[in-house]
DNA sequence: TTTAAATAGTGTCTATCCTACTCTATTATC
DNA sequence: GATAATAGAGTAGGATAGACACTATTTAAA
């Protein structure tokens, strides 16, 4: 590449996404197959471009709704860090690449065109997405603790041992059921509804709704 | 501008520094003034356009160094987060600032180009730099608690009586002296030396340094 | 040389929080 | 009605956090 050429121009700015999901009891990451070299046939995390005049927030949205056909409204996005290393997303282009991060919750999962893959068992991945992937799961673990993010992988009901499920399967760790219950209901406020979920050969389980508090849970 | 030019025009990339420093018993922030419009008057954070090909890192250190006249080495600095809306560094270009942040140890600060003002008394900003200022305030308070920057503030040797006012200002709040001490030198595995450190028309303070841990004082 | 001023330095007790731990309840199915 | 499967609840012991007050050591001034 010319000299003038790097003098004078500035670096591109990206979005990428890592999205997560709760599927087949086990927390899922969204990824496209890349088509085209660097990395063909790689993993890559969702992204886009940032437009002249688009707000970076703004720039996610539409990489949500574009490479994941997914609906905006039901994923909060946060930012999780800026990459403005050795990210090439493009060879042709020296690129800096805003992460964000969100939680598609079950109820709103939809078939698109990601592809989901386990936490723990994440395919080849491009550029160092993989590493990307990583960091978000360290900052979802300790947003699961202090905020609300385990939420967001449930619907608005849910019972108490799915949510217990989310943590373990989050925290990557076994949790205790009595303790569990007793901090999770207390800490966050959480509220019985009346009714109840039946979902196999046992009893049902009371549903719960989130309204909102500021402890912490550990 | 027209739409062209806007479609086609990739937005500049820019890093902010919010650097915080000891002096005269009080969290100072180190601000320059801007000599043109807009916000002409105003104090800024020093920054700098991200070149092509020069990693984020390098475009925070290169800002320190020149924008600061501070030597590099003695600043680590810590990304605090990316601002993609409305800052407008110059109104002529759309601006994503990338904001770092970090501590000028007491013992490497010198006079320089930047002009330092209390955390607690900021003077007129321009952008939407105070906001961030306070943003890194409130990062700065957890990074305090949870990691080690406290000891940034201060050379390597230190007084625990030193350190407690460092983390009184930083939380603004007082601590108990003796409930301190005793978490502080276990939690961060502080080291007392055979140096003591007399300071006036009292019983000299030992000398402590910090080696490395992992716990977290609260 | 005695006294005063100023900060360094130290221990205990109480309340709260965290953790480990096991059995009964309720449902559907066979 | 027996079985399988998950929901649901309470207590005790140890660890941790926070409140609290006096003695030690130095320099300067009387």
């Amino acid at each position: 590449m010319d000299e003038e050429f790097k003098r004078y121009t500035l670096p591109a700015t990206a979005v990428d996404l890592v999205l997560f999901s709760l599927q087949a009891d086990d927390i899922k990451v969204g990824l496209i197959r890349r088509s085209e070299d660097p990395y063909k046939g790689s993993y890559v995390l969702p992204g886009r471009f940032v437009r002249y005049e688009e707000k970076i927030e703004d720039t996610a949205r539409i990489a949500l709704e574009e490479k994941g056909k997914l609906d905006a409204k039901s994923v909060k996005l946060e930012q999780l860090y800026t990459f403005g290393q050795d990210l090439h997303r493009d060879t042709r282009v020296r690129t800096i690449s805003i992460v964000y991060y969100g939680v598609l919750p079950t109820d709103k999962f939809q078939e698109g065109t990601l592809e989901w893959f386990s936490l723990y068992e994440l395919p080849k991945m491009g550029f160092d997405h993989k590493a990307i992937v990583l960091y978000a799961h360290e900052r979802l673990k300790n947003k699961v603790l202090w905020d609300e993010f385990a939420f967001s992988f449930l619907p608005k009901e849910f019972t108490l041992s799915e949510l217990q499920r989310i943590y373990e399967l989050v925290l990557d760790k076994e949790l205790d059921k009595r303790n569990f219950r007793k901090k999770i209901v207390e800490i966050k406020g959480l509220k019985k509804t009346a009714k109840s979920k039946v979902e196999g050969v046992h009893r049902p389980a009371a549903l719960y709704i989130y309204s909102s508090s500021r402890k912490s849970l550990i």
